[in-house]
DNA sequence: CGACTTATGTTGGAGTCCATAGATACTCAC
DNA sequence: GTGAGTATCTATGGACTCCAACATAAGTCG
């Protein structure tokens, strides 16, 4: 909204992110008639900016499409492959790196295992073999990257500290920005990995396009995360979603009733649930019912952020999510009871990926930004390299 | 974010609209250097556009200020009053209309008194008698309005029509948009009252400039509100803030403590609770303990949100917001146990006008968001009379 | 092969902004 | 009072961007 106006300079350059942003939402390529019509501007104008960003690599001219009446018109589409950013997914088991065109798409991705017992170093040691293994299968070096987003677990500060941990305590005080910086030029976000994968559900996933959303991150640590007017809420500290505390919504005990119905007895706490969810797909009564009592407990919480948000969407996430075709229903019907207007409820679908697509999504939305910021030299197109 | 470029005319107004903002948002008249510093446009420029919003009457000319050394500039502040807004809050008790100026400064008010007991029609000719007034207050005729927005008691649909209303069952389904607009040819809209208490607060009141925040309504009918990334969040289907729907959180019972306390032992429920804050600030033991009780309910629900949202402030509004002194400590120490981090508490200070001016407040705003959309004849500043 | 359709290139004109230079008006010191 | 100093006002030329209109080019269809 902070519209400035400026230049004549200022003026063009406005008409060529509009140009840009028309030719990055459209499916397909776009004739200079079509790109004149999205934009409003004239065809001459059209032709000069359509030149011009030709000319620094922002767009390239497809051969014109067959058929039709007239003359052919030339097409032209948006390089997606003008510049690259990278998510990173920095979790209690696993490191995920991705990167990602400026459509979204990812071009090389790099893993590396650790787990809870993991040093410090040792995990920022993985994290660095999983971008260069990622920047590696992208072909590209990390003076490429025009920016990169890192998920982790934890309360993750405006400034991009990390300040509460429960899985890690190793993990607190982290300064992922100060540690990434000293490898990567470019800028650096920090955020909490539930809430990229809300993001990434937003943009890429169940909930596209919707403005208000409450995603649940259902598994052995429960989690919320909140997209509100269509732009992650971060908080005044970063904790948001963090309803779960409170005693009476039962959140920290509630996975306790998956673990202790007998179905799963004997098994590892950490493969209870997914005993005690197939077997309540196959029907087993006492499955069945620590099921129910787990989604009544979920909803309570779900509850309170739903009545104080009134959301369009609830997104089911987490580890649990994969078990959604018994575990929505159930938590459907618990929230009938506590709601004015239970909003929809659909299971997430990006599987493991969501943190570091939704990492990169936010670079992604970083650099939007900077591109229609009134001011700063950024703004403008930085020339990509140039292929004719 | 929506920035379009487009023709010069649209570059002129667009500065057009940067010299007004900068204008309006400055405390004293500004100079013309000092425009230019904040538009980033050349001295020319800015004498081509200032010259050219005088004539339109958007702004004017200030005496030069005396002393200082070089030849006195010529000084422009910001026309408040080249147009206008109606606030209305249509209460159950009462009926308030204010018409303000555009720097949301009450210029005329109207108030007329219903009770619950007041049919549709009733309350509707009583809104009306309201606006009359306000407008002859004023000086203005209805004519001059340029935009009216109306604050309701109970949910208020997207489209402006009243879905749930506790305390008048007779108002449900209210079509205000279609009633105002019968007699007001200008744009119309319609909120929940308490929400626009809460943006009243964020504009002009305690909680000025706070990006997120939580507004409790404490009354006999407990209620929240949200300002969510310095706006009103409104919901899919405007029931937000509603936690005290659920039955753990007590709400709607707790008032009861202070009905029920010894002090005021045969008074009337509506006298009650002013009873038991004048004794507990006095020292009573029996209505400090209420009020403790009293506290301990509303920090429930208000812990939710909190965790919820992890807003940067509360604002303690509603009736009971007048005995702030003796609440809000109790309410600040009960939601300790609950929250990561207790945000401030600030009690409101606005009293009655709240709503009205919030409406106001809403009015402008969307003033301000047809000025700056990329299209339509509107954006473009309609001339105002102008003063010679 | 010619008519039709659509897209492309070119030109002139208008609007907006900037930089520069000279004129203006006020204060301060003597 | 008078002149130096300072900051603002006014005017002009040049550069940039956009638009409208017209003539030209490259296909399809009958």
């Amino acid at each position: 909204m902070q519209v400035s106006g400026g230049d004549l300079q200022r003026l063009r350059q406005l008409n060529s992110l509009s140009s840009i942003r028309a030719l990055r939402n459209a499916r397909a390529p776009l004739t200079l008639t079509e790109l004149a019509a999205a934009t409003g501007l004239s065809r001459g104008s059209i032709v000069d900016v359509v030149t011009d960003l030709q000319d620094r690599g922002w767009i390239a001219a497809v051969e014109p499409a067959p058929g039709g009446m007239g003359r052919p018109a030339r097409r032209y589409r948006f390089r997606a492959d003008a510049g690259h950013v990278l998510g990173l997914d920095i979790g209690v088991h696993k490191v995920l790196a991705t990167v990602t065109d400026l459509a979204g798409r990812a071009v090389g991705s790099g893993r590396t295992s650790v787990s809870s017992g993991t040093t410090r170093e040792e995990r920022l040691e993985a994290m660095f073999r999983a971008v260069d293994a990622a920047l590696i299968a992208a072909g590209l070096d990390a003076s490429d990257l025009w920016g990169v987003t890192a998920g982790s677990v934890g309360v993750v500060g405006r400034d991009g500290v990390i300040r509460r941990v429960d899985a890690l305590p190793d993990w607190v005080g982290v300064d992922l920005i100060g540690i990434l910086g000293d490898r990567l030029s470019c800028p650096i976000t920090i955020e909490n990995d539930s809430k990229l994968a809300a993001l990434a559900e937003q943009r890429l996933g169940v909930a596209a396009g919707v403005r208000d959303l409450v995603y649940l991150h259902a598994g052995r640590r429960p989690g919320a995360s909140l997209i509100l007017n269509g732009h992650l809420h971060h908080g005044f500290s970063g904790a948001t979603g963090e309803v779960g505390l409170m005693g009476i919504t039962h959140w920290r005990t509630m996975a306790g009733h998956l673990e202790r119905c007998p179905v799963a007895a004997g098994a590892a706490p950490e493969d209870a649930a997914a005993l005690v969810f197939g077997a309540a797909r196959a029907g087993d009564p006492e499955a069945l019912a620590a099921v129910e009592l787990y989604a009544r407990d979920l909803a309570l919480g779900t509850a309170a952020m739903v009545l104080t948000l009134d959301p369009e969407l609830v997104v089911l996430g987490g580890g649990f999510s994969r078990s959604a075709d018994v575990l929505l229903e159930p938590l459907a019907r618990a929230l009938e009871p506590h709601c004015l207007r239970v909003p929809e409820i659909r299971s997430s679908r990006l599987g493991e990926e969501c943190v570091v697509l939704g990492a990169a999504c936010l670079a992604l939305d970083r650099i939007d930004r900077q591109f229609f910021s009134p001011e700063g030299e950024i703004a403008r197109p930085a020339a990509p390299q140039r292929v004719s």
